[in-house]
RNA sequence: GGCGGGGUAGCAAAGUGGUUAUGCAGCGGCCUGCAAAGCCGUCUACGCCGGUUCGAUUCCGACCCCCGCCUCCA
């Protein structure tokens, strides 16, 4: 039985699908005038394990996850640039899925842009406008009128009355109420816009998930996730806006991840203490990125750190090293097996991945003791519902630097030297096979001798 | 201020009303020419103070500290 931390009720719950033996699954993405920093790098790889899992549970997954192409900062951004807002979008779209692509995430099924969706936009704002609760402002921009929907709140758990408490300096802008957002911003001259029946202007943020999740997963689906900091405002936005259209319920399952931290502080654009994603590959494995983030449950905070990174490679490090040991057997997963078995109960509660992981290396540890093909196929199929271990075990033990390894040897130098050694041992000249290997390691060169006389190699 | 999450061994990170989490690091041993890898064994825990209980890191209450949301943010 799966169960799911759904935000929403703030309990785990079990998972019963809307429509027996399907998913219907929808994330925001990126908004996309910058590169994917490593908190984007979460969202992105903890979605797809679990679209992964789902899967793995046998349900037919949709998976949808959007892109955000149009909005003040891509505005701001690209005339910063001197270019066009679409070149410029295009550009780190085109960026964020090789960055995605090398995190080993797979691709969803719908990456729906938000200028594709104006259209259906305008028609959400007028039945708003219709249900009462959406107004014209005086500046020409269209309000949510937040206190005419009950519900409001409900998903982050704040009252208007709490919110009132705590409410910031208004920037007069029409609003009736300090606390409505709004859904159609009347454009200012040299502005993208848009025709509609309020005038040239362009969506607000929220109003494009509302209609991308009409449109490609129906009024009412299962899952809906993001990052922990998109539950207000916008998340409860998104309610108060399908549910105010709809009359009915929205999503059932509301499942936000938690923060990237750097010393103990989100990782964020405001505060400008973020790794992009391809920083990061320079100089860590992308499978180590992966693993480091699935090392840790996607409710907790994350410290992102080289140390961490580092614990995280040697992990890695020691599962690929059993199934360079021993040749897996390839084959489906034996459910009955009790480390399979531990590994689904931990998934299914709550996608525990750190407790999944437990079981890979017990699994690990009784292949290694066992030389058993059996159970290092299980530990290889078992990894593959994460989306780690598929490699060959020596690429990734040979290339474990990143990108970054222009300054280190060459394969084809290091076979030179293990040659060498092996003359060297021949002849029982252990001063000159031990120098060799010295070298190498000082190089960051791992040498392993195997009992037939054949050493292997890798990197530190 | 309002609401929410958390404090676990050297580091990271799960979990549990009583029985080894797990990984890295350390220590002892086996293996090895010596190493490496692997295997076996082993040391460092549950913020503080009370309460409930035969027994609490785990439940309850107070306290201290950290983090997040309340404004764009994954």
């Amino acid at each position: 039985m799966l169960k799911i931390y759904n935000t929403l009720a703030r309990a785990k719950q079990e998972f019963i699908p809307i429509e027996p033996g399907k998913a219907r699954m929808y994330v925001c993405g990126m908004t996309v005038y910058d590169f994917c920093h490593l908190g984007h790098a979460r969202v992105l790889v903890v979605f797809d394990m679990i679209q992964r899992w789902l899967k793995a549970e046998g349900l037919d997954v949709t998976y949808v996850r959007n892109i955000t192409d149009i909005d003040d900062k891509i505005i701001k951004r690209a005339a910063e640039n001197h270019e066009a807002i679409d070149i410029l979008t295009g550009r780190f779209i085109a960026a964020m899925d090789e960055d995605a692509a090398k995190l080993g995430v797979e691709k969803p099924d719908h990456e729906p842009r938000a200028t594709q969706y104006v259209p259906g936009m305008i028609a959400m704002i007028s039945k708003l406008i219709e249900n009462k609760l959406a107004y014209v402002a005086e500046n020409g921009d269209v309000c949510y009128s937040v206190h005419d929907f009950p519900g409001y709140g409900k998903l982050s758990g704040k009252s208007l009355d709490d919110l009132r408490a705590g409410e910031r300096v208004d920037i007069a802008t029409g609003k009736r109420d300090p606390l409505d957002f709004v859904l159609w911003k009347s454009a200012k001259p040299g502005e993208p816009s848009w025709e509609s029946p309020w005038g040239p202007g362009r969506p607000g943020w929220h109003i494009e998930c509302s209609v991308m999740s009409d449109a490609l997963l129906g009024e009412h689906f299962d899952i809906h996730g993001g990052g922990a900091d998109l539950q207000f405002p916008h998340h409860e936005n998104e309610i108060a806006q399908s549910e105010g259209t709809h009359g009915h319920q929205h999503v059932n399952y509301w499942i936000h991840n938690g923060f990237v931290r750097i010393d103990n502080e989100k990782m964020s654009k405001s505060l400008g203490n973020f790794f992009t994603i391809r920083e990061v590959l320079q100089k860590y494995d992308p499978e180590v990125v992966r693993f480091f983030i699935l090392r840790a449950h996607y409710r907790s905070p994350l410290n992102y750190s080289d140390q961490h990174l580092d614990d995280a490679k040697g992990a890695l490090t020691r599962l690929y090293t059993a199934l360079k040991n021993i040749t897996p057997h390839a084959g489906d997963i034996d459910w009955s097996d009790s480390h399979a078995a531990t590994f689904r109960q931990a998934m299914e509660d709550d996608f525990n991945t750190p407790e999944a992981m437990a079981a890979l290396f017990e699994l690990a540890n009784e292949a290694n003791k066992n030389n058993d093909p059996q159970r290092a196929g299980l530990l290889k199929a078992l990894g593959a519902t994460l989306g780690l271990l598929q490699r060959d075990p020596s690429e990734f033990l040979q290339g474990g630097l990143g990108e970054d390894t222009g300054s280190s040897l060459t394969p084809e130098q290091i076979e030179q030297q293990i040659t060498a050694r092996a003359e060297a041992r021949k002849t029982r000249n252990f001063a000159e096979s031990d120098r060799i290997r010295d070298d190498l390691l000082q190089a960051g060169i791992v040498l392993e001798d195997k009992p037939g006389g054949e050493t292997l190699w890798r990197r530190a």
